[in-house]
DNA sequence: TTTAATTTTGACCAATTAGTTAAATCAAAA
DNA sequence: TTTTGATTTAACTAATTGGTCAAAATTAAA
């Protein structure tokens, strides 16, 4: 998929990347500082440009990686050959606790790719991404041919699904400063949704 | 809600809003440019520190007409005395045709809550906005209690419907290069989505 | 041990950017 | 017409920020 090895990293080079997704998660590219990075890596600032020749390579370096780490246990999964309820059921329940784990990835994603789609555009080409979709989308067209999931565009389905999936984590700081909850309490109320969420998807989808 | 009356506004304040939204949109409040803003609409940039002190105050300015204008519709249908299911299909119809003219709004509102909570903490708190969603969920308990709805934390439902009114939009973009299509392929699919997704929801949650 | 290559640093630079100031212009009132 | 206050401008400042460079320190090789 990539050629980046994360072992043939040296100490520095992983404190950087420590650091440089610390801030870019945090503040996005725009807002993000290459001092802070030094910074908070503990190192000099002329460091970071000896190892990424400026700010946007190393930005580059971090989208890669949360990219790669995003969508490789998804790609883990859709590849297991299971029926395709039990796929849905685990894709929702395993990435939905992915999610709340790394709960500042979507919103980055969104948010870079909607503010700067050339630099990502050519990692998102590098990466196998789209085929591991493809083959969901297969699957989900197999399961209607077989009469076990509803008539409905698959592609209204699969983004039916990422919504209910996605949405709650990318939105939790808007939603518990709405509902005005602290973030303990949403962090429950995700963790009863990924019980719920499988369940809803299962009734609404599949034919009984 | 807000003491903001657009009508008192002279020409040049109008400029000035028009231009300061669209780069506040588009770039986000760290990658927006006080002269990219002067600029666009024509004129020096002392001009827009003599009617908004600073680029905090223009922003907060331009992040609560976008609230205003967002939440604004959804009270005006809360607030109308009709049962539930239709009142659910006419909100998320309305809001998904809102949304699909404003595609910009939902991925700027989630991203700048996120960013720079202090900011926004108090425009948030001036608005009525909690109190409108009060009401569509005592509604939506009554409904429930009435045995039209099913049985589940209305927390929930709230969320899962958001979620499918909001991520399509807010995700357009990534949505566009993961799936490879155009943003007018995209603009058909939402459109699509409009009838579907009320549907969908109608025979989720409401018992027959 | 000496030499060469690599890694790290402090000090600096050039460009950008938010914000200021004082003067000029304009509109309305006296 | 003159004066007064509000509006607009050009030129400027101070601070921030990404990036550079030459030298120092460290490590590896001879």
């Amino acid at each position: 998929m990539f050629n980046t090895n994360k072992e043939d990293l040296n100490e520095t080079q992983i404190k950087i990347m420590e650091a440089a997704m610390a801030e870019f998660l945090e503040k996005g590219f725009s807002g993000a500082r290459m001092q802070n990075i030094a910074d908070n890596a503990g190192m000099n600032k002329a460091l970071l440009h000896y190892y990424y020749r400026n700010k946007e390579s190393l930005f580059k370096q971090v989208f890669r990686d949360v990219l790669i780490d995003m969508f490789s246990m998804l790609t883990d999964i859709i590849e297991t050959e299971i029926d395709f309820e039990s796929k849905l059921n685990k894709l929702v329940k395993s990435y939905m606790n992915y999610l709340i784990e790394h709960r500042q990835f979507p919103l980055f994603l969104l948010n870079e790719i909607y503010r700067n789609p050339e630099i990502v555009d050519q990692v998102l080409r590098e990466s196998d991404v789209s085929e591991t979709w493809d083959k969901f989308y297969n699957e989900l067209c197999q399961s209607q041919k077989n009469g076990d999931v509803i008539e409905l565009n698959p592609a209204h389905i699969i983004v039916t699904i990422v919504s209910l999936v996605v949405f709650p984590v990318a939105a939790s700081n808007v939603i518990t400063r709405f509902a005005d909850i602290s973030q303990s309490e949403y962090y429950e109320f995700l963790q009863e949704r990924i019980d719920i969420i499988p369940e809803f998807l299962i009734k609404a989808l599949l034919k009984k």
